[in-house]
DNA sequence: GGAGCTGACTAGAGCGCTCTAGCAGAAGAC
DNA sequence: GTCTTCTGCTAGAGCGCTCTAGTCAGCTCC
């Protein structure tokens, strides 16, 4: 509390010597002694002094400072920023975070990003128009994590959702299913992808194209789209389930059991991401896990790229996704 | 992208004005005529011209600053967020997030907000020992959210835990329960007085005190707890439950379902928080609704309070919890 | 013993804003 | 017609840092 912080000029006076000594040995940059080292150090100590990020990145020419766009209440957005935030630390530059919630849009949510001084802005499942992503690509690199655009100057880094839904399509196939149905994500990032991959791999397996059962990116989804596969006639039931996501899974598997269906040995599910959630014991959902490290990494590889090196924006990058088998899927 | 961001400058050349006038215009203060104020806007559209706020918080006296150190992953803060953005934009204050991650301790998410410079600080569901929350408080008005904890100059806004776990044992005796059970929720913040409303209410009912079931944060915790309650011989089995929090409600749901047993009928579950998925109609969890927006208003409240006002660190701020009943609450 | 280094340190001009003081010039008071 | 009061505007000194361009000892080297 006290009156107010300390700064560089009060470590500078009380270590007897001048401010950018002080300023030398915070950055620690060569050109004191240790010992003169040391006495700043110590004076800081003192002083309880913290050096000013916003008078520093003022200061230096470059801010260093990615901003990120991301939704508080989407549990895998938590993992990438996780892994934002080891990658940004590895290349030396820091995260400005700015959520999106039910009551702050994005667009405000990058607004406020612009205003921070970001060199760079990594959005994840960015649901703004291509012309937005692109206007904002035209201020500074833009990365779109998850969702695919064609939008000038915007970089993207997602998941080959299309193998992912070819994967799980084939691990059913493998198992001896014939009627597979998907529980389809609608107008969500990736959806379109999943949709296709899923349509890709029915087809080539040979495998009767049922109608798409309507999901989307909640449990709750996924419940609605567990009802509308009870209501199938007998006939037309899937032995198998391919859904948008976990949590669009995690809703459907709660859903058909309680109207008694046994899971896995009446249905199979396999969802997509791999949230914590789908890895607990009780739970042991067959899912397509998305690499949030591996995404996180190129999407500030990229960002470090154009900044550091210039690089223009590239193509977009694809992460292969892994089939993790758990309990959710056996044969019909 | 191109050489650089343009600055307030380029704006007053491009209007014929002065720096200061900018200034004023953007800040929105009295002393610029409306056709100065439409002229300087005008210039500073066609620049795409986009106001520093780092600069313009050093130049400030205050930064109007409130960081936020929250757990990317607990679906309850982001609840909480965005009542806190709400808030602060109501009483002019500016939100900086820091996230905990796996690989990002709280330690670390605090550290980071020093740097920043923020007035305050709100720290959601803290597990810092109450030392070095002391030792925070003694630099920045310190609002510790959901953590009840006793720590000089800290103050602290948190839910009723205990008259809320009261009110869920109270609800279950009306239904007619004799024997409640409670997943208890270790040394998660709050736990604790969930634990004493519990045992509190069960006292004071004159129902019989079996042993906690010891559960946790997470749906997993609430699985494990469902595995204890299931292996209790018969006569023991509770006819009802209360789980710390609707995570662990949610997991122990699944698991005695899939186990066999009926919810409601066969046993009862309440939960705690109301979080999202609680609502969802294929769950409808009966739970304790934490009001988040209660919460993060009295938080900021606490925090202007402080900072505007000069008021002392005050006592505890308690809002109260509410019953709201749904289907997994029924006569046993 | 002077040139040329090097290592340790300082002065001072920014960075892009804010904000106090102050200055013209027009309007109103008497 | 002078005196005040406003309105609309500008000059310029910060805010707390960074960083370039020094200064100045104390070396080595021939």
């Amino acid at each position: 509390m006290s009156a107010t912080r300390p700064t560089m000029e009060d470590v500078a006076a009380r270590a007897g010597v001048s401010r950018a000594l002080v300023s030398i040995v915070f950055r620690g940059v060569a050109g004191a002694s240790p010992a003169t080292r040391e006495r700043v150090l110590a004076a800081a100590a003192d002083l309880g002094y913290q050096p000013d990020r916003r008078a520093s990145r003022l200061g230096r020419a470059r801010t260093r400072m990615i901003g990120v766009v991301f939704h508080l209440g989407h549990a895998f957005h938590g993992d990438l920023v996780d892994s934002l935030y080891v990658a940004a630390a590895e290349s030396g530059y820091e995260l400005v975070l700015s959520g999106v919630t039910a009551r702050r849009p994005e667009e405000e949510a990058v607004r406020a990003l612009l205003g921070e001084c970001c060199e760079a802005v990594v959005l994840l499942g960015s649901a703004l128009p291509a012309r937005a992503l692109a206007e904002l690509a035209a201020r500074l690199p833009t990365v779109s994590v998850l969702r695919d655009v064609r939008a000038d100057g915007v970089d993207v880094v997602r998941t080959d959702d299309t193998a992912g839904l070819r994967a799980a399509v084939a691990h059913l196939h493998g198992l001896g299913h014939r009627r597979v149905m998907h529980a389809d994500g609608g107008r969500a990032p990736g959806a379109a992808q999943r949709r296709r991959g899923y349509r890709d791999a029915v087809r080539r397996l040979g495998l009767p194209e049922p109608p798409l059962l309507p999901g989307g990116l909640t449990e709750e989804d996924g419940a609605r789209a567990a009802d509308t596969l009870l209501a199938l006639p007998p006939g037309e039931r899937p032995t198998a389930v391919t859904a948008f996501n976990d949590r669009c899974a995690l809703g459907l598997l709660d859903a058909v059991r309680r109207a008694g269906l046994e899971v896995p040995h009446m249905l199979s599910v396999v969802g997509f991401d791999d949230i914590r959630a789908a890895s607990y014991a009780h739970i042991g959902l067959t899912t397509i896990r998305q690499d949030a490290d591996a995404l996180g990494r190129l999407a500030v590889g990229r960002a470090a790229a154009r900044l550091d090196e210039g690089e223009p924006p590239g193509r977009p990058l694809v992460v292969p996704p892994a089939l993790v088998v758990r309990s959710t899927t056996a044969p019909p």
